[in-house]
DNA sequence: CTGGATCCTTCACGATACTG
DNA sequence: CAGTATCGTGAAGGATCCAG
């Protein structure tokens, strides 16, 4: 829509919006961690996630390619799911998320500490 | 409170939201990309953002100590923001960001055109 | 057990007008 | 020029019930 907005920006947003929506990460990790788990397995893992809102988000995952899902045609169903092979190249990038959220924590830890201490506030550009 | 809650997650969940808005991450990379902008330097370069969103994400932008706000008292205004030195650490973030942004991109475009050429959808597991 | 269907709430974002 | 103040909206998420 816009050419002003560099090229670049539009693959971070886009990185972005697949991985995103409140739980999506959280599930990524799940499977990253654990490799193949059942929807109940899932939830009991996410206590505060509806059925709904997981059953929209690994439908979107799935959709991305991201995740597979493999429902057993059995009863009482059974559906499992785990990344694809493709979906495991999010790891360096979740470990990269991983870290610098860390450090980050950190960080605002120490600046606020140092506010206290230190005069701050004035940061007007003086005039000469 | 739950062990099962890997730590690893709440860091992603912390660091995309530290990065998120809608905008941030495209404020961010004009900042990246352009040193010191004014208010409305920034402005231009997204032509849809509204004074109100571009305002709200610099000022939780500047809290988050990402960036720096630098007022100069004279009429008519004059405001610029710039990357803290802390800040031009999300630099390696962005670029894997981007990076896996394109390549999934590209991925999800394959993925389509192979839907089409071969026969796909049975994913239901067989059972012996 | 998995998950669809409904209804409801909240809040991020947008549109617009005003101001030092 | 660089904001603030208000009001409105839609879409994401939550609660709950139903079903194969």
């Amino acid at each position: 829509m816009n050419d002003n907005i560099k090229p670049q920006q539009c693959k971070v947003v886009n990185a972005l919006d697949t991985l995103l929506g409140k739980w999506k990460p959280i599930i990524l990790q799940h499977l990253l961690a654990e490799g193949t788990l059942r929807f109940n397995e899932l939830r009991k893992r996410m206590p505060n996630i509806t059925q709904r809102m997981l059953t929209l988000h690994l439908r979107e995952l799935e959709e991305q390619d991201l995740i597979n899902r493999v429902v057993y045609p059995q009863v009482p169903p059974k559906v499992e799911y785990s990344l694809t092979e493709y979906g495991k190249t999010i790891e360096p990038l979740m470990e990269a998320l991983h870290q610098w959220g860390k450090s980050h924590l950190q960080h605002i830890e120490n600046v606020k500490k140092s506010d206290l201490t230190k005069d701050e506030g004035n940061k007007e550009a003086s005039i000469h």
